[in-house]
This record gives structure tokens, sequence and C-alpha cells, in this order.
DNA sequence: TTAGGGTTAG
């Protein structure tokens, strides 16, 4: 990974001349542009530019249209930069011309918090918070209804529950707002608990409440209260529209009601890609690949998810050769050839300069696998620095950075951190890698304090962990508690007897390898051999132990 | 002027 370098950037000294203003926002600024376009043009990091952009802000240089715009466009367009600060840069002149003639009122602030909720920019809404109490418009509601969306698109929930609370007369907008913050947060339940307080201050809910509520009825996967929440829906007569119809469709899929997704699906008037997208996805991840392919093929028109959707659920089926084989043949379709598929996974790549979560994630995860440890941990601070919240499975690939490279320190620094710091909750594939990382060390103890520790139950792949650790540093008391729990969880796993037997064999208790081997055969476990693939021609090739020895012959 | 639905990363 390359690190950022500081060379001192800098914008000419202000003349001492009787100009006071070097960098006025006249026509006679054309004399001064020129050092600013190639300051700009010298960046080589965001870093770099944003010291060009605070001094630009400090000497008053951003208000004049021409340099502002050099700095958007190199944001812009650079490879090193992102859009993201291209867009806060826009943001924040936007509202700097708009200063210089008329204030926003209370009509432009909505659309200001709205375009900063949409870019996820944090920083930029919580400016437009500060003027919004400045000017004394905290008040009113339409202001306070967008900053509790905004606050809650940012992952805030905290803020956006202060603004809530905080908010004198609650319209039903309020309350749908943090509804959907919460149920889009990752807090379901108080989502829930929200609409039973709504009922209970006798606000009437709306089709959009109801949406919320069915999302977080998905996301605890409480078919039971869905169910509630669909009577409740035609008892009081909502406004079921195509939103709505495809709320209650994702959730019937999601909470396992095939049945009644089905019926609804087939009954409804009109469908859009999303209900097209989330009838797909429902039948790939019950491994129903015909129909699924069937349904893809019937979609009047195909978006990304929709590929994301079918190419995934085959993939995690185990069948990523299949997975590949329809992301080509997909591709060809419209591509004509090979090639130009192949031409079409670029073109995604090269996109990515979006550089969401799971694109960074799964960066982390490739660097993490190969041995890139100190890179995927420099890659996680990037994410931070860019703003991107982490989420579980990032902090799942960072600990497994640390796992790889034997960061004791700083994994357990991070492991630490989830909660109280990123507001994620360690499950138990984190506990996992922090088994694994304490263990792989040698601190067999300490990973035991941390299992009993858990405040869940400890699963097969923290015992694994341990297994794992103990064949490592060889104890073989350990390792046999670890083993025992291991089976009592999973009694067919192959990989515990392996690495048991691995155990004795390492210390010379062949009785017990073969002992242990017998156990194996009794319950017909084998040991699946590992395979390699490669692709060519089109075609995945499998190569096992046995091919890559007969190669080598 | 404010609030809503599908997919992807381990």
């Amino acid at each position: 990974m390359a690190t950022q370098s500081t060379p001192p950037v800098s914008l000419p000294r202000p003349s001492k001349s009787n100009n006071p203003n070097p960098y006025p926002l006249s026509p006679t600024v054309n004399n001064d542009r020129y050092p600013i376009q190639s300051l700009i043009n010298q960046c080589n990091s965001t870093k770099q530019l944003k010291q060009v952009h605070s001094q630009m802000l400090r000497t008053g240089l951003f208000f004049d249209p021409f340099s502002a715009g050099k700095l958007i466009t190199a944001s812009a367009l650079s490879p090193f930069s992102s859009l993201d600060y291209a867009r806060q840069s826009l943001l924040v002149f936007l509202q700097l011309l708009h200063h210089c003639e008329h204030f926003p009122d209370k009509f432009t602030f909505p659309f200001l918090i709205n375009a900063a909720s949409e870019l996820k920019a944090f920083r930029v809404g919580r400016a437009f918070h500060g003027m919004v109490i400045k000017v004394s418009l905290s008040s009113d509601v339409y202001i306070l209804n967008s900053l509790v969306h905004f606050y809650g698109s940012c992952g805030d929930l905290d803020l956006a529950y202060a603004v809530f609370v905080k908010t004198p007369q609650k319209d039903v907008v309020s309350w749908n707002s943090m509804i959907t913050a919460f149920a889009q947060g990752g807090c379901p339940e108080e989502a829930l608990e929200l609409f039973r307080g709504m009922e209970k201050e006798n606000v009437k809910p709306n089709d959009v409440t109801m949406v919320g509520v069915l999302s977080a009825c998905t996301k605890k996967l409480d078919l039971e209260f869905g169910r509630w929440v669909c009577s409740y829906i035609e008892r009081n007569e909502i406004n079921v529209n195509l939103t709505l119809s495809n709320a209650m469709l994702d959730m019937y899929m999601k909470c396992g009601s095939f049945e009644d997704a089905k019926r609804l699906f087939d009954k409804m008037q009109e469908k859009d890609i999303f209900s097209w997208t989330t009838t797909l996805d429902g039948y790939a991840k019950l491994g129903e690949y015909d129909e699924a392919r069937h349904v893809f093929d019937a979609m009047p028109s195909k978006d990304i998810a929709a590929w994301n959707a079918l190419i995934s659920a085959v993939e995690q089926n185990g069948k990523p050769k299949e997975a590949w084989l329809f992301f080509v043949n997909c591709s060809s379709v419209r591509m004509q050839n090979r090639m130009r598929s192949l031409l079409f996974v670029l073109y995604q790549l090269l996109l990515t300069e979006r550089k969401d979560v799971f694109v960074r994630s799964a960066t982390i995860a490739g660097l993490a696998m190969h041995g890139h440890g100190r890179a995927a941990l420099d890659l996680f601070s990037k994410m931070l620095e860019a703003r991107v919240k982490p989420n579980s499975v990032t902090f799942t690939n960072v600990l497994c950075a640390c796992s790889h490279t034997g960061l004791v320190n700083e994994g357990q620094r991070l492991f630490y951190q989830m909660e109280p710091v990123y507001g994620v909750v360690p499950g138990e594939k984190h506990y996992a890698c922090m088994v694994d990382i304490l263990g792989r060390s040698g601190l067999l103890q300490e990973a035991v304090k941390l299992i009993e520790k858990m405040p869940i139950l400890p699963t097969a792949s923290v015992w694994g962990a341990l297994l794992g650790a103990c064949r490592l540093h060889g104890n073989i008391e350990l390792a046999e508690q670890a083993c025992s729990r291991l089976l009592e969880l999973d009694p067919r796993n192959h990989g515990a007897y392996v690495l048991l037997s691995n155990i004795y064999a390492k210390t010379g208790k062949w009785d017990r390898v073969s002992g242990l081997r017998k156990i194996m055969r009794d319950f017909g476990l084998k040991k699946e051999p590992g395979c390699s693939s490669i692709e060519v021609n089109g075609i995945v090739h499998k190569f096992s132990f046995l091919t890559h020895f007969m190669l080598l012959m």
C-alpha cells in the first residue's frame, strides 16, 4: 500500500499590496487563478487536495466559481480521489454561493438536508443542522423530519432519536422517519416499539408507516408479527400501493412463507423490478434455480441487483462453477462474445470507484486471504477516513487479517472497539476470529477465558478455532476438550477428527490416531479432498490432489 | 418542503 506523502502544499502568500483580498470575486481574479490551477494539478492525494481546499476556504478563493470548479473536477476525476469528496465540495460550494445572495429559508433546508442524506455527507448535514439552530428554525417540523431522516441514513440513530424526541409537534412523517431509521439501522425491536408508541399517541399510521414496520419484521424474521401487520393493514384500510405490496412480498419471502409470497405475487396487478427481484431472490435462495432462472428471463428489465441476487445465490449454494457459467452465458446474451463479457466485468470493476462497504469489505477479505494483513488494515483505516461505516462482515474480514498476520494487539483493540465505537455487536464469527488470533499466537488460556465470557453460546467454529490453535501448539488436553465440545455441536465434523488425529500423530500417540480413524470409518466420515480450479476457454477445470500429482510426473 | 420496497462482501 502506498503511503500518503505530504509535500508542502501552500498557496502563494497574500500580497502585501494595497489589495486586502488577493482573491477577489471580481473578474480581476484571473491573474490569481493560475497558481491554484497548477497547485491542484500537482496534488497526488486526497489529503493534498483537502489542504488546497482548506486554504481556498480560508483565503476566499473557493467563492470563485472557476477555481472551485477546478478543485471539484480534480476531486472527481483524479485517480486517487473519491466522488464523495467532490460531492461534498460541491454541496458546500452551492451552499456558500447561496449564502452570497439569499440565505436558505425553511423551505430550502429540507432539500439541502436531503442532499446530504443522499450523499451520506455527515459533516455537511451537521453543518446544516447547526445553521438551522442558528437561524431559529429548529422547531420547524419539516426541517426536523428531514434531520431525523438524515441522521438515520448516516447510521447515527442516537442523533436521529435526539432530534425526534425534541420535535415539538410530531406528525406522521416524524414517526415514519424514526421508525424507518430504526428498521434500516439494524434496530427492528425499537422500530416496532415506536410503532406501538405511535398508536398510544393516537397518530394514525399510513402506508409509509407500514412499509417501515414490515421492514422491521423482515429484519427480525418474525413471520407471526408480519402476518399480524398484514391483517392490520387490511383492518385499518390502509392504502396498499406497489411499494407496500413489495414490502409485504419481501416479508413473506424472507420470513419463510413462500406460499403467501407466491399468492401475493400472482395477485399483484402491477409489478416493478423490486417485485421481480424479491421473487427471484426467494427462489434462488431456496435452491430452485430453474424457477429463479425462469423469473429472471421473464423480468421485463434486469438491473445489477437482479444479477447479483441470482449469481450470488447460486454461488452461495456451493456452485461457483455454475455461477460463473451463468454469468458468462447471461453476459453473452447481451454482449455477443466472451471477450466482451470479460470487458463487462472489467468495466464493473472500474465502476467500483463508488467503493461502498461491499467492495471495501471484499477487498479487505481478499488481502487477508493472501497474507497481506497490513494492507488489509490500511484499507480499513482508509475506509474509516472516507466515512464508510464498517459492518459485521467488515469486522470479520479485518479480524481475519489480524489473525493471518499475527497482529494480536491490533486484533484485540479492534474487537473491543466494535460495539462501543462502531455499534457492531460481536457475533459468533468475530468470537471465532478472536479465539483464532489469541490461539495462534499461543495465548490458549486467554482464548479459553474469552470463550467462557461469551454472551452467546460458543458455536462449532469457535471450538474449531481453539482446536486448530491446540494443534499448532501441541496442547493435547485442551484439544480433547475442544474437540468433544465441537462434536457435541457438529457430530459429523470430519475436520475435528482430522485435527485431533494430527495432534496425536504430532505427539507420537499412534494408538489414539488409529482409534480415531476407526471411529471415522464406523461413522462413515471421510475427509473431503481439497481441490483447485482454473478457467480455460470458458470451461472451469477442477484439480484434485491426484491430478496435481500426475501433472508433476 | 419532510418519511417507504429488491441484490452484493465472510
